[in-house]
DNA sequence: CGTGGTGTAATTGCATCCAATCAACGTTCT
DNA sequence: AGAACGTTGATTGGATGCAATTACACCACG
């Protein structure tokens, strides 16, 4: 079929099915409390139900599937509380996560996100944007060598994906130029070779999301009612 | 069979595996490296391979075992860059996550954590000390509402928990002390209720641990050969 | 008219069976 | 004799089929 897919079968099914999920549910193209049926997912991926379940198990594990014995699995959705909390998370963890990438960074690294940095406040386009902040942030984590840490991270801004799109809808141009500027100083700091106070502004940046975002509990209301 | 146990089938047999396993490894039945078989998991908790494999899968994801695809599940291994790095993280995150437990804790809750830090000092063998010392601080997040950073930092102290247990052993009379006056300090500033204060010194206590650990990279090495 | 109970259909969970892959051993060629 | 190669055994990966559980709709009853 057109949409069916044939497993190159390399002895990681489920692994593969879950990466192509993964993206389509951070393109938004299925939104919080979708159900996922196994048989759909098999049957997409031209695969059994048994790698469907794995898959789904794994999106369990990224926080991206909330799973129910015996009855099924949906997209997961977030309150404001828990979205809270994992901004509190990266506000402590994404600055260790830059002294271990800025070290390794080279200056044509930093000359790139100082790019991607002006691009963003050029475009008024919500899904480049999302799309370019993430290259940004994820991109001056680039030089870290971690284990757990750097992944982590990863997870934690896919779990909020979807938030933050409908989030970067509501905001105004004043408090977007805020950004923007953070941004910029993030880079300068990175250029100058000073780690720490890259640190502090970025814990500022996040910090200061969260704070705006929780003056908008409207966002989660109209989602978590599944 | 003796050792064979009989599923009580309410839909979930894979996540209750896993617990079992997971308090095996814990426990240090199964170091760091041990091989571990799909049939054998499966033979003794009288189930088949299929949910085998899923809890393989689900303490993959826990960090607490590796699987290579197309060849089989070891106990993992963490090296002493690793390790570090899973320090850092716990000295970011547990102050937060106790700056979240902490109000509401009750007096009763704060009594019996300083009687916990009082047996941990009294006591010389080394498992015991590890389990006092586990439910220490994790009796002190334990008035944490939170949906996912209260299972990290359980997650945390769970890979880390083969190599605490080999430290310990290492470490003389005179470390141990300051572990115990840290952890009284700890009880202390929680009954008076300054909570910043708290997260400070448990930052301290984990950041000492850490510098403290990476002078003993012989507990890597020797495990590590696989 | 609203509420509780029951039966059926749909979906998940697990066991069994077969195929694919990897590791180890023995063999053969240089 | 040493190294590369092919073969065999063991182990994992995936597909199918059946049992168990749940959800939904319909009906009876208060």
């Amino acid at each position: 079929m057109s949409t069916t897919e044939r497993a190159t079968r390399d002895g990681d099914a489920g692994a593969r099915i879950a990466e192509r999920i993964r993206e389509q549910i951070l393109r938004g193209h299925y939104p919080p409390g979708t159900r996922i049926r196994q048989v759909d997912v098999a049957e997409q991926f031209g695969a059994s139900r048994v790698p469907a379940r794995e898959a789904l198990r794994i999106l369990e594990h990224d926080g991206l599937v909330r799973l129910v014995a015996n009855t099924g699995a949906w997209v997961s959705t977030l309150t404001l509380a828990e979205c809270d909390e994992i901004y509190r998370m990266r506000e402590a963890l994404e600055p260790l996560l830059l002294s271990y990438s800025a070290p390794a960074l080279e200056a044509a690294d930093i000359e790139r996100l100082g790019a991607l940095a002006t691009e963003m406040a050029a475009t008024d386009d919500v899904d480049r944007f999302l799309e370019l902040d993430r290259e940004f942030h994820l991109g001056s984590y680039a030089g870290a060598q971690t284990s757990q840490l750097g992944e982590l991270v990863v997870k934690l801004w896919n779990t909020t994906q979807p938030y933050r799109r409908a989030y970067t809808r509501s905001i105004g141009g004043d408090a977007r130029r805020i950004v923007h500027d953070e941004h910029h100083l993030i880079v300068s700091s990175l250029a100058d070779g000073d780690i720490e106070d890259a640190g502090r502004v970025l814990a500022g940046h996040i910090r200061r999301t969260r704070r705006q975002l929780s003056r908008h509990p409207e966002l989660f209301e109209s989602i978590t009612a599944r």
